[in-house]
DNA sequence: AATCGTCTCAACCGCTCGCAG
DNA sequence: ACTGCGAGCGGTTGAGACGAT
């Protein structure tokens, strides 16, 4: 009740980081740990709150994360998590290494999402998108689609959304947005990727690494990534063949 | 070249959860 | 059992990039 804010928003820096401000929160936090982010930014010397810090570590500067699109793999295994758990974004994640919640949550709605619209398929059921389903335009409002306004993709009343949905297969391959994600945040951090030398590859943190040692001068990013021999992601995609598919899948290879 | 519309994603907000006292 | 606090989660927003006209 009434909770305080969780911090002093008087002052604070908001909007997005600076190459400055990211050199502070890796620096302070592959030397002291990840302690509690409540007091890390005073201890950083950052004017940011603690929430911020940790969505930004976690987001965007955590050493093990992958950067670029999901790969096919990935989003199969996504759409069985989301099938299975629905909008927990963070279980799902945790099923994807070096991906973040916030990261598949985005990729979901602005790709997946569509994607299985355009095919009939409910992305909140996950099954089928038939008129039938939907026979009454008052029960088109049940409750239990709150999420998903029932819509009538293949009907004509395509609202401007579904129109929209129309255009995405031809959205090009978005390696622009890739390479943007990394350099597009660019603005604000590319700086410090390009101070650590990060090479642009997948990463692969168990989370023993010696963390001092990252800001030893000899020290090789390299040495922490997994090679993508083959089955890589081995770990990561065990669970989906075990898995009995979706039928979704069908629609998606 | 300029303008407009759309898309993407980093970041924020508000709420819930879990734990300690 | 209750309260307060820190952390985490999911939904939403807005700035910037990009394509179309």
């Amino acid at each position: 009740m009434g909770r305080q804010p969780c911090c002093d928003k008087v002052g604070l820096k908001r909007g997005p980081w600076t190459a400055e401000e990211d050199k502070k929160l890796i620096n302070f936090i592959l030397t002291n740990g990840q302690c509690c982010w409540r007091a890390l930014p005073k201890l950083a010397g950052l004017l940011r709150c603690g929430k911020s810090c940790r969505l930004r570590w976690t987001n965007y500067l955590r050493p093990d994360l992958k950067r670029g699109l999901l790969s096919e793999s990935e989003e199969k295994l996504v759409i069985d998590l989301h099938a299975q758990l629905g909008n927990r974004w963070s279980k799902i994640a945790s099923q994807l290494p070096g991906r973040t919640d916030n990261e598949i949550k985005n990729h979901w709605n602005t790709h997946i999402k569509k994607k299985l619209k355009k095919m009939g398929i409910d992305p909140v059921t996950h099954r089928p998108i038939t008129p039938s389903d939907y026979p009454d335009p008052m029960k088109a409002q049940s409750p239990a689609k709150d999420q998903e306004p029932p819509s009538t993709p293949s009907s004509s009343s395509a609202t401007t959304q579904d129109t929209k949905l129309e255009d995405m297969d031809r959205a090009p391959p978005t390696t622009t947005a890739n390479s943007q994600q990394s350099s597009s945040s660019s603005s604000s951090s590319d700086g410090i990727f390009d101070d650590l030398h990060l090479p642009p590859m997948d990463w692969s943190y168990d989370g023993n690494i010696d963390l001092i040692s990252l800001l030893q001068d000899d020290f090789k990013w390299e040495d922490l990534l997994v090679k993508d021999e083959g089955n890589s992601n081995t770990t990561a995609m065990d669970p989906l063949n075990q898995a009995s598919y979706d039928w979704t899948y069908e629609f998606l290879s």
